[in-house]
RNA sequence: GCGCCUGUAGCUCAGUAGGAUAGAGCAGCGGUUUCCUAAACCGCGUGCCGGAGGUUCGAAUCCUCUCAGGCGCACCA
């Protein structure tokens, strides 16, 4: 349990003494929170609870105080208790404790922030899942990124997380796509077939049709529409794995949209949705009434001609993924689909799921800049950067931290010379340098044979500096830090928590020197060191960062 | 017109489940290296937290209204 959880209990403890005390319910004990004051003279760690709790019992704020710290009970964590402003309760944490969360990181190494919080639940994350009708575009990487962080931060926090891809393999845009090879294979064989009017531009198109007279000349002419499709689609798949392979991002599962026709899975799940009544005929098709949940019209499932809709496969995919028993299933899409999920919220509900299973995470789209002016994105022109130019232009790590860094709320400019900088106006750069700089001490260390004791023996009250208890404390949050992702979804904290940390070695490291004449201090300070290295390779294991020795 | 997101320092953004004196990076100015990497550190900020009401001991944060920007409102996927 963390330094944090352990004071959140102890004042609940507390709290719930007092409520007894004054012979109020059990019910009324307010949430407990815990928080970290701005100020370091408010202390480590700080409570409000005062002011909630006197509001209920309709007490004075500082007498409720006094009460409840009367009763918390002294542990060994706690160092001072101190009542401040009008009622916070303000709690230090006494040395020893942040001592041993050097001893701890120690034993984790690398696994340092991870937990057992999640106590192996299963987890599923959708994400990217972009048609397979071109390359991967920059929102893409925005959603990869996110998407395969926030897995490995629930993976941290102790749950069974798979990540999956559903391709969208049926459908017109499907059928288009193979026409569009198609015609493009059969005019450079000499065959003249027009190019569909809103076919697809970009070269890959011709690429494709290329690849296709490579591999066999004429043979292909009268394979049919079906074999261009399936060909095209399973080319550009595999060019999109190979772009996601090279961002660190892997999929346990690639869910074709077909396999739900194929196997029927899509008319049962219709005939379900048919017995609880849901569905309607108008106009020669098949509704959803959908607006019996929270959907502002019904939706289509099978149109006129007899062809299901993408809805349709969709609801039928995830009725799928609902009954394969995740505690939390996360679907993570870019902000311009936003109209499209309440209509699947509705379909679950339909279905049978409670509402809160199925999450969705929206991510506003990216803007590519290059020296702070807009790159056109234009697929008519062709002037088209794919995530692939960018991944090659900038490194993988420094396109994972600008797409990891941002709040998913707010729209990302992604500008490609700053992410190449290197130089101060590049954070990658400056958290990297920090574990650079830690290498750099520990082999200096080693080159002057300084004993490597472990923290447990080396003499850790010599860490005694404000700047040193601090940043063990900072440390001892890590894993309360990615458990708290796990409900809010947030996986930008992660970037910052890096960069504060970061932040906070620099400044230590240009004020004191790890490596001197006294020994004993030498040693616990290069305790530190390997502690604070030890949690920053943690944090860039979960970002899929390099976690460079030297720059 | 309706819905979702955003509006915080010159710029890009944090601001943890309402909390104490609103923060960081960049840009700008000035400084720091006989010593573990100067890709670093230190100092310098008079912000109508878009605006107006409201809830509360307490609001950038919650509610209502309003203004501005982005996105979305298909029998496309």
């Amino acid at each position: 349990m963390s330094i944090k959880e352990k004071v959140r209990n102890i004042i609940k403890e507390a709290t719930l003494k007092t409520i007894q005390e004054k012979n109020l319910s059990k019910d009324d004990l307010p949430e407990i929170i815990v928080e970290i004051p701005k100020i370091d003279s408010h202390g480590n760690l700080s409570s409000n609870i005062a002011f909630l709790l006197a509001n209920m019992a309709s007490e004075d704020i500082l007498k409720t105080a006094e009460n409840i710290v009367k009763n918390i009970e002294r542990e060994d964590i706690v160092e001072k208790v101190e009542i401040a402003g009008k009622g916070f309760i303000n709690i230090f944490i006494a040395k020893d404790c942040l001592y041993k969360v050097l001893c701890q990181i120690e034993e984790e190494s690398e696994r340092y922030g991870c937990s057992n919080f999640g106590e192996e639940k299963k987890v599923l994350i959708e994400f990217v899942s972009a048609n397979p009708t071109g390359p991967l575009h920059v929102g893409h990487g925005r959603g990869a990124v996110i998407g395969d962080t926030l897995a490995n931060v629930f993976s941290a926090a102790g749950y069974y997380v798979e990540k999956e891809y559903y391709i969208n393999n049926v459908g017109k845009q499907a059928e288009l796509l193979g026409t569009c090879v198609e015609a493009e294979y059969k005019n450079l064989i000499g065959i003249p077939m027009d190019y569909p009017e809103d076919g697809y531009k970009g070269d890959y198109i011709k690429d494709l049709a290329e690849k296709l007279v490579k591999m066999g000349g004429k043979r292909y002419q009268d394979w049919g529409l079906d074999f261009f499709v399936r060909f095209t689609v399973r080319e550009i798949l595999d060019d999109i794995k190979n772009v996601l392979l090279s961002f660190q991002v892997r999929f346990n599962r690639m869910f074709s949209e077909n396999t739900l026709y194929d196997s029927g899975k899509v008319d049962e799940c219709i005939d379900i949705l048919k017995e609880k009544g849901y569905t309607y005929e108008k106009d020669g098709a098949l509704w959803l009434k959908t607006t019996a949940f929270n959907d502002d019209k019904d939706r289509v499932l099978i149109r006129e001609n007899n062809v299901h809709t993408y809805f349709a496969g969709d609801v039928a995919y995830h009725k799928d993924k609902l009954s394969r028993e995740y505690s939390k299933i996360i679907n993570i899409l870019g902000a311009d689909h936003h109209g499209y999920t309440p209509r699947m919220e509705c379909a679950c509900e339909i279905i049978g799921y409670q509402p809160g299973l199925l999450e969705y995470l929206l991510y506003q789209l990216v803007n590519l800049m290059r020296d702070g002016i807009q790159v056109s994105m234009s697929t008519r022109t062709g002037e088209y950067i794919t995530l692939q130019k960018v991944i090659e232009e900038v490194g993988s790590d420094a396109a994972r931290f600008f797409f990891v860094m941002r709040k998913s709320d707010v729209p990302l400019d992604f500008d490609l010379e700053l992410a190449k900088k290197k130089s101060d106006e590049n954070p990658v750069y400056y958290v990297q340098y920090a574990h650079a700089r830690i290498c750099s001490i520990l082999r200096q260390a080693k080159e002057k044979n300084i004993e490597n004791i472990s923290a447990s023996e080396a003499n850790l009250d010599l860490l005694s500096f404000p700047e040193e208890l601090n940043l063990l404390f900072k440390l001892s949050i890590l894993p309360d830090e990615i458990i708290s992702i796990t409900k809010n979804l947030e996986t930008h904290r992660l970037a910052n928590y890096l960069v504060e940390l970061a932040s906070m070695f620099h400044s230590y490291y240009a004020k004191y020197r790890v490596i001197s004449e006294d020994k004993e201090l030498t040693m616990a300070r290069l305790c530190m060191c390997k502690a604070v290295l030890f949690a920053m390779r943690s944090i860039f294991k979960i970002i899929a960062i390099q976690a460079p020795d030297k720059m």
